[in-house]
DNA sequence: TTAAGTGCAAAAGCTTTGCGGGTAG
DNA sequence: CTACCCGCAAAGCTTTTGCACTTAA
């Protein structure tokens, strides 16, 4: 993310935090710039591994808290993949994904095609749309690769 | 799933295991039937309570076995979604979700338009596309009434 | 001052695995 | 016969929670 909306990023959370009653942290603050900084859709364990680089004392707990109030404040997404464990994006604008049902990567795709596409009428189903992403499912490069080789 | 096409997917279990080499247990046979007669896209957990209806002795662990195996087979998907316990999906083919953020409901969504957006091409990432489903997320019926009440 | 947050350690799920005995092909 | 599977129980992981102390505002 280049620096100019990383900085925005950071602003949003003094904003969110006023705007709901609650304290800005230093722990919050670095969980949110340690995961602003990574482009692999993190697990909870991934993100903790990289703060404890710039903040050596904080605790795994801590990490799983602040991620669910970075996500409450929405400035982080929960993944949906078909993995295990839970995955953090700070890209929460709609975009799409390229899915490895192999080894479980999953990967940013940009389309423009894919970003037209209209979102259909829930409304029959009392379903308020927020967003609309698509899945892309397949076998990733590197899995490929691997099954070749074998 | 009707008669028909349930009972063709039981035929298929025997064809994979065939082409695998592996024995048809009649413990692989009944977590798949039970599978088929469910519509909630359940997890291991709920898929293991209904098979012990009619088969009392079967263990979760054979469960889990079992569900990985069909998985394998192609003959079930496991879900993406929020949520951190694995879901399955007897509908192999591709087709669209509702996703409740609030609650992680899993809805099925019939479409035509979205069935009928040409896949990307993907190959520029040596990715090898599968299929191509489409995640409308956001907050379901339930979740939207809770929130009025309160 | 005070509501909220933090670290620690323990608990709670979900899922996988090692093992001895059983079974499909 | 042989490779694979089953049930059981234990282990493994990820995530959540209770508690006493600390901190942002």
């Amino acid at each position: 993310m280049d620096a100019e909306a990383r900085q925005h990023r950071l602003e949003l959370l003094t904003d969110r935090s006023a705007a709901s009653g609650l304290p800005v942290t230093a722990q919050r603050r670095a969980v949110l710039e340690t995961i602003l900084d990574m482009n692999n859709h993190p697990s909870a364990d991934q993100v903790h591994a990289a703060v404890l680089a710039k903040m050596p004392e904080v605790s795994r707990a801590t990490v799983y808290r602040s991620l669910d109030t970075l996500v409450d404040f929405g400035l982080l997404v929960r993944l949906c993949h078909p993995g295990r464990v839970a995955r953090f994006d700070p890209r929460t604008s709609a975009h799409h994904h390229l899915i490895c049902l192999r080894c479980d990567a999953v990967r940013d795709f940009e389309d423009e095609r894919l970003n037209q596409i209209d979102p259909p009428d829930t409304s029959s189903h009392g379903f308020a749309l927020q967003d609309l992403r698509v899945q892309l499912r397949g076998v990733c490069s590197a899995c490929l690769e691997k099954e070749n080789t074998t």
